[in-house]
DNA sequence: AAATAAATTTACTTTTGTCTAATATTTTCT
DNA sequence: AGAAAATATTAGACAAAAGTAAATTTATTT
């Protein structure tokens, strides 16, 4: 197995990331949009990945990541998410600050280091936005993600991750103080536009339009 | 100032240490040595480079930093060398491992990551290796370098780093006992092979080709 | 079931960094 | 100083990754 290019690397792990999203075969377009790039270059690209066995690809039919470009595509996630627990744990980085950085990071290659630093950092399982970090076997949790949105009312949930790092949404969460593990109950949602109320910490009140709510997991 | 390749971070680097070591313009076959490539492609780029302002360069004359890439390139040195220092004290690496993975690290981008990383390092002035690491301001000593062979008889010495991070030549001294800060005194050279018998540790001899002290720096 | 719209692919072009082979310049040696 | 050797540059080609525009396939709508 010759080395992937950081440009392949990232087209596995969209493939990745969206196929976890969605369970559907992975679009062109949704592909091309994530990367910000034209579907013309997309479709290039999943012919050579096709070659390389690492994706399924039937012309005009979608992609999906084959079994050997799945563990590869979670051997970048892992790296991802265990530098993304070394900026915030380590450097004292905040939750939106760290994405950009670790998408950088991901691609250093030796394996070694993942190792001596998953150790470093006591093995953690779940990075800053509560995503699950796969183990050195590619093993993790695929956690059943409830959205704030279709949550109970006046139940108990508590947060467990953001739907994705958009830094301006945890600047915001941050701002009103909400983190992750912070203690939410739904106390009313609005008709005419469907935000709620919410209280979190059972002392502070506050309201979160839908846009909000709708990028946050509870359980 | 645009983004620059990881290519070019590397010419730039591989410039200010040829000329580090030499003081003279350098030569292009120096260049295309160091970096396991072409001369031809040396050449490519150093007209590129130049363009970019970041190198003196004449035809056939050899080449320099300007003050611009001189400051770059002393950027690129202290992200490689706050990099090998984290693998060491903080992973546990040996000084032979962490050249590799710290060329790949050198080219992570965010400065404020740096910035992070060196102060949780304790903002060491040195690297595994004993060679300085430029502050943030790009100010460092410029270390007057003696080699083990140049040194006087029956004087005491200190280890101050090796010429070069050739894994093996790190790997022997590992082996043999000598590491940065360990105390030699060279007690006899060998005319007929320029080998000598040293004492390192004020305890122990052994007897060194003149392959090997010719890399290692004392002071 | 046509017609239109949306999605996808192909063909062709560009940029970056590299290579080989041929040419040019500089240095060294007798 | 002239020839030979060493160095360096140019010319031309290629592979990777991306873009634009045109063509093709699939999906949607009336």
């Amino acid at each position: 197995m010759t080395q992937l290019s950081q440009s392949e690397e990232n087209y596995l792990k969209t493939i990745f990331h969206i196929y976890s999203d969605t369970g559907i075969d992975v679009a062109t377009n949704e592909i091309a949009e994530n990367l910000s790039t034209s579907p013309a270059s997309v479709s290039d690209m999943l012919k050579k990945l096709s070659i390389k066995k690492l994706v399924h690809y039937e012309k005009y039919k979608g992609v999906t990541l084959t079994e050997i470009g799945n563990t590869l595509a979670t051997k970048i996630v892992r790296k991802h998410r265990l530098w993304e627990v070394f900026l915030v744990q380590k450097l004292h980085f905040s939750w939106d600050e760290v994405h950009e950085i670790a998408e950088e990071l991901e691609h250093i290659q030796s394996s070694l280091l993942i190792q001596r630093l998953d150790d470093y950092l006591g093995n953690p399982t779940h990075d800053p936005h509560g995503d699950p970090i796969p183990n050195e076997f590619g093993q993790f949790n695929h956690k059943v993600k409830t959205i704030l949105t279709d949550f109970d009312i006046q139940k108990d949930a508590v947060v467990m991750g953001v739907k994705d790092t958009d830094s301006k949404l945890l600047k915001y969460l941050d701002k009103v103080g909400i983190t992750l593990g912070t203690k939410i109950k739904i106390l009313e949602i609005m008709e005419f536009d469907s935000s709620m109320e919410i209280e979190i910490n059972e002392n502070q009140k506050l309201f979160l339009s839908k846009e909000i709510s709708k990028n946050i997991f509870v359980n």
